[in-house]
DNA sequence: TCTGACCGTTACAATAATGTGACATCAATG
DNA sequence: CATTGATGTCACATTATTGTAACGGTCAGA
């Protein structure tokens, strides 16, 4: 129905990364590895279908960066956590996130394939579901669960793609993407259109936003971006 | 607060109860967490549907806790008890105490869910987590333990697939749940069906609920959901 | 074995979303 | 301030998504 699954996991032993990954690559699955939280974080990590994370690696730890992923970010996405069987008093506290699942090391290759399955197919592995269930740009709430954005008292629904776009660009205010990037983020990878599609969804988008929409602006010659 | 059941988990390992809290609540559960059986003491234990204990904590077990509960204060609830996988000897005590069920750590937050289901429901306490045992949707009630709708004065029986469909939408008023969601969370793992199979059901209960099926919606390109 | 409830699949119609080209505006650069 | 490429907008065509009827298979109980 779509394309491969992406999966990122967080480690720093790597041993056990390449083991994890060789496994989960020859399941069929995209598998990127990184080595901390510090790594995992300069990824796009909306792109990715599900995070495997070591609970114990340098200085953030597997529920710190879950933390940040889901409430800096405002991502939704399925998260296993790695951890140490008996070091539980390294184990960190107070995390809020929606732990899909853990899996206590050492596990079996098995174990962990059975885990990552049912947790994908779980979570609908969707691109990149987005939580909140709300999410602030100035006085617009991105109501990431019901797809539609808030203004004042006026709830505007989006489509698909203009709600993509819309999300994209809050995640990252300031930055700009060129149509290109937008295409190839948002798009199929086989589908081939114009750019000035992007235009023309970013002109609907605008007409939902209202007043609003001056945050959402161009820059001639590069693309659009959300104004800071 | 109406019909909703509670749980009380007592583990001293703080990141699973936060795994398993979260999970269980987001089924419909009012869950507390605490970290000691000492703690546990504390509470009001016999207004809770169902404890989950912690085997190994502290000064004392999971069992002496649940042995005290019975015993000394004469309470018969349902107990789940957590055990680490190679403590033999505690499962067996575990049985002469009565337990109602153990699940060997780790488990998946699935498994657990499916367990603390079937044990609320063999004690007598409603039913599963959609309990109510009844639940409020506009003037529409879910029976949960006749698994039907009661719409005025009809009364609308459903098939298990359109009973488990709309108990996911209605414990999630506003999400938007995608086809792929809705089969990950409702099939079993091992069947494969067409998404299109998630639209027929929907269709069929649509059908049952009349008018009011208004409620139940669908926005395309994401999945179906209840209007708040 | 028969029967009916339940469920998955398919096909096609209805609806919503998206893409495109034409043209109007805008913005940057000399 | 004039030119030119970039961007905004509209109407309409195209495509994708969804609703629904119809068919067939399975299974449990009569």
């Amino acid at each position: 129905m779509e394309g491969k699954l992406r999966i990122l996991i967080a480690e720093d032993e790597e041993d056990l990364c390449e083991i994890v990954q060789f496994n989960l690559e020859s399941e069929g699955y995209i598998v990127e590895a990184v080595h901390s939280a510090e790594e995992a974080l300069k990824r796009d990590l909306a792109s990715y279908d599900l995070l495997l994370l070591d609970v114990m690696m340098g200085k953030m730890s597997g529920f710190g960066l879950a933390q940040r992923v889901r409430n800096e970010m405002g991502l939704e996405m399925p998260v296993i956590f790695l951890t140490a069987r008996n070091s539980e008093n390294d184990l960190l506290t107070g995390f809020n996130i929606g732990a899909d699942d853990y899996i206590t090391k050492p596990f079996s290759v098995r174990e962990l394939q059975a885990r990552v399955r049912t947790v994908l197919k779980r979570s609908g592995r969707k691109a990149a579901a987005e939580v909140g269930p709300t999410q602030l740009l100035g006085e617009i709430v991105i109501d990431h669960e019901a797809k539609r954005v808030i203004i004042g008292a006026e709830k505007v629904d989006l489509t698909r793609k203009e709600y993509e776009i819309f999300a994209l660009l809050v995640r990252h205010p300031g930055r700009i993407f060129s149509r290109e990037e937008i295409l190839g983020r948002i798009w199929e990878d086989d589908v081939i259109v114009t750019d000035r599609t992007v235009d023309v969804n970013i002109a609907r988008l605008r007409k939902k936003l209202g007043d609003y929409s001056r945050y959402l602006r161009n820059k001639a010659g590069y693309g659009y971006y959300i104004e800071v």
